[in-house]
DNA sequence: TCAAAAGTGTTCCGCATACACCCATGT
DNA sequence: ACATGGGTGTATGCGGAACACTTTTGA
């Protein structure tokens, strides 16, 4: 058996002859239009992949570090950089790049697409609906990636709230349920997710109302950040 | 503002130039002996973090996918492969290594305590109480590394019976009990804790008891595996 | 007989679920 | 007036939490 005594963490000679490897990131960008639940993707230009969609992803660069790279490319893409970004999972299959070993760092966001301008130069940057992409083949290993991203949002959209960070600052309830629908893909009971709502104590009532929609106009609230800070602890199970 | 439209997933020119990057993997292994849950640390020898205690890492070699890479590392040190792994959170700071820039892959094990033969060919591998370790200097990040795996072994074990992993094929209930008390560092309720598990079907009764203790001997039961894989699918909150 | 841990049931409470009718607005 | 979605309350069941006594064994 191969007994290795001697490594990263104990001394350095063997780091540089393992520069063979590139660090990237991937960014699942979501956002929430049309009740449904969208992701911006690009065309791949890489002949391999010539017509299949792509994350938004780039080369970490030597100095900075992870995060900082992931909101580049967000930064780069979208214009946004203030924005709900949580690292999901690295993967670094052997040939999951033609190129060469690129081992990538996923990452999403959530961001809420009325505020974005897409750094559209080359109009091959688009929004999908999550669902109509899972029909589609994605470029490299991405389709694994998306998913892998859609399933933490799911547990973490029902853990806590962070779903706000979809929507415009002002929203009725309606939204925010068509959101937990489209993100969890499911149907849920409207009394019962308005009073989980107003029992979390999340939502500050704007004493405003839609405007301008057909049928009766919906009230309008925001989200609670405060609070929001304290429900992080919560006991689950024990 | 820094527009970057070629990159890492479109174009491949640039990967050559960002070579400069090192991956490692680190294994936080978990055991658990003396009703305490153990993790096994070895002696810095890098002379920045002389007698401090480090994880257990290693360069990810070129023709290893990031799994090997922890299972050789699991495997060198303690001869097990058979383990629960999981990949927890990738940390690239880019002053986390003094040798250069090293980005690494945390992943952390289950392993039970009892198989295992540490080759512990210089005495500086040693299994240390997660409480008390807590209180000691670590060497790199790996205090951060530790913590975030063990806030994310916590969070599971609520959610899915992986504590198994830690006991010996026979336990009693007294010893799952002490499992669970010591990962969540809380008290449980002994009936409820015994419904709990008697609730979830995952024991088998062995209809063997305990010997050789001074006091009346408890029943022995086994991990049901089959009905685990059935109970990972569950509703939380919707 | 004593010490030490094993084993066992019930009550209470909060939360998730299921479910139907009236209300306000624009057309 | 009608069509459309907004807004509201109640009853039921399940699961988590709190809690104390009897049983079995070895010393």
């Amino acid at each position: 058996m191969f007994i290795h005594t001697k490594n990263v963490n104990t001394h350095l000679t063997e780091i540089k002859d393992y520069f063979k490897v590139a660090i990237s990131v991937d960014c699942v960008i979501f956002g929430f239009d049309d009740a449904e639940l969208k992701v911006l993707l690009i065309e791949s230009d890489l002949k391999e992949f010539k017509g299949k969609w792509s994350l938004l992803g780039d080369i970490v660069r030597p100095d900075e570090d992870l995060e900082n790279a992931a909101y580049r490319v967000l930064q780069a893409r979208t214009g946004l950089d203030d924005v709900y970004m949580e690292q999901v999972q690295t993967f670094g299959a052997l040939n999951r790049h033609p190129g060469g070993r690129v081992i990538t760092v996923a990452y999403y966001s959530l961001v809420n697409i009325e505020h974005i301008e897409l750094k559209n130069l080359s109009n091959e940057l688009h929004w999908h609906s999550v669902k109509d992409v899972q029909q589609m083949e994605m470029a490299f290993d991405h389709r694994l990636i998306l998913d892998t991203c859609l399933r933490r949002l799911q547990h973490q959209v029902i853990e806590q709230p962070v779903g706000f960070n979809l929507l415009p600052k002002k929203f009725t309830l309606r939204e925010l349920q068509n959101l937990y629908e489209a993100i969890l893909d499911m149907k849920l009971d409207r009394r019962n997710f308005r009073k989980k709502f107003f029992a979390m104590d999340v939502l500050i009532d704007l004493n405003e109302e839609e405007e301008e929609v057909p049928h009766r106009p919906a009230k309008l609230y925001k989200f609670n950040a405060d609070r929001y800070a304290q429900q992080k602890k919560k006991s689950l199970g024990f």
